[in-house]
DNA sequence: AAACATGGTTTCAAATAATGGAACTAAAAA
DNA sequence: TTTTTAGTTCCATTATTTGAAACCATGTTT
């Protein structure tokens, strides 16, 4: 995959094991790995001192470990988009009675950060760190429209371009046109392209440098919704994303530059 | 702090991170790090082109990364007992009325991997990764008292004891002498040991051979429940563990293709 | 403008840790 | 029992990490 070094390949035998989707045994993950056998079995027995992975003596399996649930708290909270945005999606959500997402880019994927659900009042955890393709969501090419150009070919050549439905885009000079057309409109449509009978309209949530900070979505089924009817929450979403984006940006140091005390 | 090689000391610069409550710049780190300057960044480097961090450039801040929180995801979904339990979980809060916590242990603190609130019907995900102390709760005991001796004693020795109320237990003999009490009554709690007015019972959940797989709790404030209501749930709670834990231990291996002879 | 900080990045020989083939052990199957 | 399979350990070789110091870029003082 990646390969920076020890930690590189230490963050592959986590994705390994991530992979499948439930506790592995050691030889299962062997015959997945490209590591030899002693060096796998040594990073699994660095990864679960560590608490990063987690071991059944009882059934000799290996799993993701608490301490990364716990990384994650603080991530989430201290880092993601979501607790910033939280009062926002609440009040969005309300006023268009749709499903609203929160998402922000991992490496080439979407990560789904929050999201309000039209029916349930809030759903469970399992919903934040849902990934998704980039390629075929409103909220994947909201963001990929705002990349700087190295970023976006690296995120570009990353992409499966497997077609879910008949609109789904499915090469790379496709999807290019259509960033185009969304960064001179100013917001991402999916017509139907992951899921057939779903529709949204997402808005990128920039810096004021113009930095890609995440993206917001509505989203619904045509049964329901047409996509006129969405896109006329555009402003609605525009404006919430600027508010998302201002707070992100005034959030961050609220302990202001206090001058460090010199040592030597 | 640990030290298995790379990747521990990796790990290590992760909880650093971690530890401040909002995205740091590289000097800020630096004055805490045991690491010599060329080294941490080394290491901030490989963990932002991981994705394990997330970097700023605009403010040169790094972060907890998004990666961290796929991977959460992965674990919360098949590894934790939060699934497993779930509806469990609801049950018991309709029954009872007051707060749930299910929670695992991760190196020597609590985790709570999840939790239903009296009040609201399902809280956010920020509320799945908490860490809590161990030796002044009531899950965090419960786990303990059943732990095998070695990883106790490691256990033990990393608690702090700090006072957080006057019955907090201080001592490891003292400690040791509630965790004998525990194990003979079955279940355990907090006498406001961690806040003032909040009491707690917690009930082990253990495999067929008495591993610890985590702990539920009911807790209450003393204004509306004493010790003995609380108490009289025991049964329900012993019933409630028994099953998430048989639940959990069939769980595991839907598609095997290995026809195992004997169970376990 | 020049000199000086400050904060961040790069270099490179020495020190250290990772590697992986092969040998070994435990437990299940024949 | 013997054989097979699965998991664990060894250790000489090899590759990576290490970190002091030099460097660079940006902002600040004189």
């Amino acid at each position: 995959m990646s390969g920076d070094g020890t930690v590189g390949k230490a963050c592959d035998v986590l994705d390994q094991v991530a992979s499948f989707s439930h506790p592995v045994r050691f030889g299962q993950l062997l015959e997945t790995s490209t590591f030899p056998k002693a060096t796998l079995y040594r990073f699994l027995q660095t990864l679960v001192s560590q608490g990063m992975l987690g071991y059944d003596p009882d059934r000799q399996t290996y799993a993701l470990g608490m301490r990364l649930v716990r990384l994650a708290h603080a991530a989430w909270t201290h880092s993601s988009l979501a607790p910033i945005a939280r009062r926002y999606l609440d009040q969005l959500s309300m006023d268009v009675g749709e499903t609203v997402h929160l998402a922000q880019m991992d490496s080439s994927q979407v990560l789904y950060v929050d999201k309000r659900n039209a029916a349930e009042p809030v759903e469970m955890y399992s919903q934040a760190g849902k990934i998704g393709p980039a390629y075929c969501t409103g909220v994947g090419k909201a963001m990929m429209a705002y990349l700087p150009e190295e970023e976006l070919a690296r995120v570009i050549a990353q992409q499966s371009f497997h077609r879910f439905t008949d609109t789904t885009l499915t090469t790379s000079s496709d999807l290019r046109a259509e960033l185009e057309a969304i960064k001179k409109r100013g917001y991402a449509f999916d017509r139907e392209e992951h899921e057939p009978g779903i529709i949204c309209i997402a808005m990128p949530i920039l810096t004021d440098r113009g930095r890609v900070l995440g993206a917001l979505s509505v989203t619904g089924p045509t049964m329901r919704r047409t996509l006129m009817e969405l896109e006329a929450l555009a402003p609605k979403l525009a404006n919430v994303a600027t508010q998302i984006s201002a707070d992100a940006q005034a959030w961050r140091f609220p302990d202001s530059k206090q001058h460090t005390i010199k040592a030597g």
